[in-house]
DNA sequence: CCCAAACAGAACCAATTGTGTACTGTTTCA
DNA sequence: TGAAACAGTACACAATTGGTTCTGTTTGGG
């Protein structure tokens, strides 16, 4: 099925909600939660994953929150999924110098796997947090269906 | 991670077998399962998807196996991975006209998703089993490691 | 100085999914 | 008629994921 992760495309929203609202806003996992109807605990796993990740700064204590990290122009899809799900690793061949499959030994696919995972890479890291944003700010200007 | 199944790895690679040995070739599975060393049912319950998915045509009975359906050139890397993950589907968005997420009703994300689910798609299809068997057969011509 | 707000981290449970196996048909040929 | 081989179903086990809970740690205010 090749689908994403839930948690991810839930990041990926908050992401875009926090992107609408403005980079500069400092926003608590609260208020999120509360916005989104995501319960508070799945909302900051989520945060302090993007968090760790760089994708966000966080300010701690009294007033804290979370805030983008660098312009919306600057963080692409391919960075949150990254994020949220690990590297892009579409087979066990990918990555290392060695095929390591458990039956096909030396299966020979190495190289054309990598370049599949590479370009399912290009895909992701070309479209930036402020694009998803802004088209979703106007969905279609002939309504939302057809 | 974005990772495809154990079986839709193992089925490409069965493919990839298969295109090598020649198209017209009658192969049955228990002789792939000898060659590949996976278990015999595992590499049938593979077959038989790729087989309801047009992919591969059987012929049953005694000295039946299995062949491709077409010329290795006319299926793509999209083809198999439909017939064994099903649709390639990122996000719950994808695909159908309402947006379903369980939370962040109408994200309005669903365009850029289905954007992106479809350059994703061209992706895979643009490969054929033939390319990945061709460059399979000469892995790296200054040796497989760096 | 103490308390509350808010993030940080770890551990944990439940549920879903994927993997692999077994068993029972059905078709075909010798 | 029997054996070879595919077809279909059902099932058990394992792994991953999703989501929760609890316990720190930091910060600001009364």
């Amino acid at each position: 099925m090749i689908r994403l992760g839930k948690l991810t495309d839930y990041g990926v929203g908050l992401m875009t909600r926090m992107a609408q609202d403005g980079a500069a806003g400092l926003t608590n996992a609260r208020d999120l939660s509360g916005r989104t109807g995501m319960p508070l605990p799945t909302v900051s796993k989520i945060l302090k994953l993007l968090c760790q990740a760089g994708l966000l700064e966080s300010r701690r204590g009294v007033g804290g929150g979370y805030a983008l990290a660098r312009d919306p122009r600057q963080i692409t899809l391919g960075d949150m999924v990254d994020a949220l799900e690990g590297p892009v690793a579409l087979t066990e061949c990918v990555g290392d110098g060695d095929c390591n499959c458990a039956y096909l030994a030396d299966c020979g696919l190495q190289q054309q796997w990598n370049g599949i995972n590479r370009r399912l890479q290009e895909t992701l890291n070309s479209v930036t947090l402020a694009e998803m944003a802004a088209e979703a700010a106007c969905p279609s200007p002939q309504g939302k269906g057809a």
